[in-house]
DNA sequence: TAGCTTTTTGTCAGAGTGACAGAAAGAGGT
DNA sequence: ACCTCTTTCTGTCACTCTGACAAAAAGCTA
């Protein structure tokens, strides 16, 4: 198969980011829109091709977001969650995309940077939906990105990082409803959360909004991997169906 | 930042792959010796450069897997489980590779292929623990796939996938054991898989192996995610850590 | 038939969970 | 001051799941 003068076919590397936080309590992405062809004027995730060859994915991936969308990233913590290289899927050439996924507080409403004509959050659901088009197989990038959100969130304390360093358990339990699409008991929530050891902890003296009675406040704890984790109801409903 | 002139640079991509299979009730993996340099001599994961230019990542990974270890894969199932393109893993130049697993029942002695000089199956932990060095990053991959598998397992019914068809539920039992690594009370597991709806379906009359009771045979069941999951005891002893 | 091995059926106490009742702690209106 | 409304927090109850262990069942061998 090897013959004496081929060489490897060269291919071009993008990295992509889907950028996750919560807006008026729904899960909403960060979307770019395309100021350069293919896609000129269509919605697509920040990214872009590797800056030169001896750039690191993750160093690409974070200049990326600091070029198109000017937020400052330096405390998100990026995770690979995918690569996406079919044939076809650029009509630039042989394209593969390696996807990274953040998750954040609630982060100011990006401007515009070089590449991008402009930038702005949206709301999942349109995009799951297909209300909303993307460019590429982005669409496909955001669902698996999203879909791995929804598990970290049960094994994870990925979850405080969509809120800010001090939140109520009510907070928290909005995190959860908007990312896993569901409701759920405060009840059983605030216990469930209480006794899972180094979740949260708590962080000053009670006190909060306007109505009702005021919230404890906490913060993160130390732990990071959730035992037992938290369950998404929606599992055990499938459970029935043999 | 994006000058009138200024191209993508190039870059080279390789798929990998981590085949584990269970032998002598060890976890084991596909390890080939490498007939070319760098590395020649050394051992590594199968795998290799796309073909051409239109090769679609998971064709390669199949490609790969026949040309150098010559096993007969229609069948495996390969799950991507990340990318690693390190700047300078590879002397040839900036190489990405993606990397694929597979989990297979007791796979024939594969036979080396054309690129490399041998192919066998050495135990994990041999791997893990660093007696057994790979070549380029191959040992975190390794490292990384072995992860996979043992969450993948919790959760999924990918446990029968290293059984044969048919299989007794101790003999399911030892694909846990052997890939967690550690020892599981008998009972407690035969009652679980049993009432964990979906998972395993009686097959045929029971019947089996030369000494004590003889134990009853199953297949797998339609079910792929696991509800409630099998937890591994490990976890539940970091939880008390705080 | 006795002894050995392995599979299968139980038992029991404790932890975790869903569903829900109701007390506590504020704000605002009369 | 008192009542109402809202939201947070503390309990309760029945049920399921789990870990630890006992013991019966079903073969084989001597």
């Amino acid at each position: 198969m090897t013959d004496d003068r081929w060489v490897p076919p060269p291919v071009l590397l993008t990295v992509d980011l889907v950028i996750l936080t919560l807006r008026e309590s729904r899960l909403q992405v960060l979307l770019v829109e395309r100021g350069v062809e293919p896609y000129k004027g269509d919605l697509a995730l920040p990214g872009g091709f590797l800056q030169h060859a001896e750039e690191d994915l993750i160093t690409a991936a974070h200049r990326e977001l600091s070029e198109e969308a000017d937020l400052d990233v330096e405390t998100l913590r990026l995770e690979q969650s995918g690569v996406y290289g079919a044939p076809g899927r650029d009509p630039r050439g042989r394209v593969v995309s390696v996807a990274y996924l953040a998750i954040a507080p609630r982060l100011p409403e990006p401007t515009a940077g070089t590449d991008a004509a402009d930038a702005r959050w949206q709301p999942v659901d349109h995009v799951l939906s297909g209300d909303l088009e993307l460019a590429f197989d982005h669409r496909r990038i955001v669902e698996d990105g999203v879909e791995r959100a929804r598990v970290k969130l049960e094994h994870s304390a990925l979850a405080t990082a969509f809120c800010g360093p001090i939140f109520t358990i009510t907070e928290l339990q909005e995190v959860y409803e908007a990312v896993w699409g569901i409701p759920l008991d405060p009840r059983n929530f605030y216990r469930k959360v209480q006794k899972t050891d180094g979740f949260i902890i708590p962080a000053g003296s009670a006190r909060k909004s306007a109505t009702g009675r005021p919230a404890r406040l906490f913060k993160a704890g130390r732990r990071e991997v959730l035992y037992p984790p938290m369950v998404r109801p929606s599992e055990s409903s499938n459970a029935k169906e043999q």
